[in-house]
DNA sequence: CGATCATTTGACTCCTATCAAAGAAAGTGG
DNA sequence: CCACTTTCTTTGATAGGAGTCAAATGATCG
């Protein structure tokens, strides 16, 4: 089901690069992070929005018990570090080498957005699919096993990065990352992995390299 | 912490009720629900945008098993049913009977935003504040045994509903919805109720209305 | 006051977290 | 380019926790 909406807010961005809108862009400075490098940090102040060019940033937050809780991720043409909140909540680094970065001065982006009307449409775009993924995220989690956790989170994400091209998957991110945005633990993760791959529901190239194979019913 | 930024988009809305911008609120019309009665359904078309006045609603979705899966609860002043799909993905019923609803017209808010800078920002807030809620019930089901997600609930839903006045909360919902928010079973949430309870970290006048004792680190 | 729904408790099985360690992959410095 | 280190992934064993089925109690509504 192809949606091609006569709305303003489309559905679906055809490209992972979006039309950024040019006096948005004009204010935007470039930085290169490294490999778990900070983008921002938690309780830092928002003075800052940002927008992936190139590469992946995770969001996150480490409780007071040292575990790590990971809530998203950001992939190139995401813009991601707005709240109407003073500080962050949350802090968001890269995840591969690299990542490139658009940053753009938070009163400056408001500014914009007050005046010109594509600036607050992008904004409402954005922070439309960051909730759609969050919901979508929240449906992974809320599966009942950790086998069924795995499988409907490859899914999910496969349909972010690869866009419906073939059905491999290349993961950026570790076992890990999975299991802190599943709320499971790294190993069980590698056992679900497992567990499907015997099951004939994904195949492994390598670690980081799975074919889906069937699909669940969601 | 009190914050009282000079930025347009306000921290912390100081009431339930926020302004409503005068030109959104004249596009609006206003339904009552009952109990249980769905405001939209899953995979309805997307064609109005809501504003819970009194009551509340609860956002959720009916999976293939049957489980239901909640992501949301609506209270008074939140707008809801934005997105940039042309369905939804889920469904929202009202939770407590008479529950009051603005309805505005998708087509006429989006025309509204872009011309009027208030209702553009408007959105924006609301759609922000949805995303933290979701963020911090992402935090909440992260953590690891059932007692700690039930205890985090209760804070964040206090929170939210009585403002910081006191710790004593009234629970609009049942078991079963915290169960299905959580993505545990109903029972387990009973259990850990109980055991709460007799650990002294909350007191329960009624099943409905309890007393918070002791917070938990975050 | 009866009927219905919500909440609570019990018993049992299965799943997952945890601790531990081995194997594989990738990055580093000579 | 290779040896070495570090990180990531995988597997094993065990104990505790949560799901499920079942039933009793408590609350609410007509």
């Amino acid at each position: 089901m192809v949606d091609a909406p006569a709305v303003p807010f489309p559905s679906q961005r055809l490209s992972r690069a979006p039309a950024e809108p040019p006096r948005l862009r004009s204010i935007a400075h470039l930085r290169r992070f490294r490999r778990d490098q900070d983008i921002y940090g938690q309780e830092e102040r928002n003075d800052t929005w940002y927008r992936v060019i190139s590469g992946s940033a995770r969001k996150y937050l480490t409780r007071a018990d040292g575990r790590r809780q990971l809530v998203d991720i950001y992939l190139p043409g995401d813009l991601f570090g707005f709240t109407s909140r003073v500080h962050h909540r949350f802090a968001v680094q890269a995840v591969a080498d690299q990542t490139l970065i658009a940053c753009y001065p938070r009163w400056r982006v408001e500014a914009l957005a007050e005046e010109d009307s594509a600036t607050a449409r992008e904004i409402i775009v954005q922070s439309f699919e960051a909730l759609e993924r969050l919901q979508e995220q929240m449906l992974v989690i809320g599966t009942v096993t950790a086998q069924e956790k795995v499988r409907h989170f490859l899914v999910y994400f496969h349909d972010r990065v690869s866009a419906g091209k073939d059905d491999s998957l290349a993961l950026p991110i570790s076992r890990y990352d999975i299991a802190d945005m599943l709320g499971i633990s790294a190993e069980t993760v590698c056992r679900a992995f497992t567990d499907l791959r015997e099951s004939g529901v994904i195949s492994l190239q390598g670690p980081r390299h799975i074919k889906i194979m069937r699909r669940p019913s969601r």
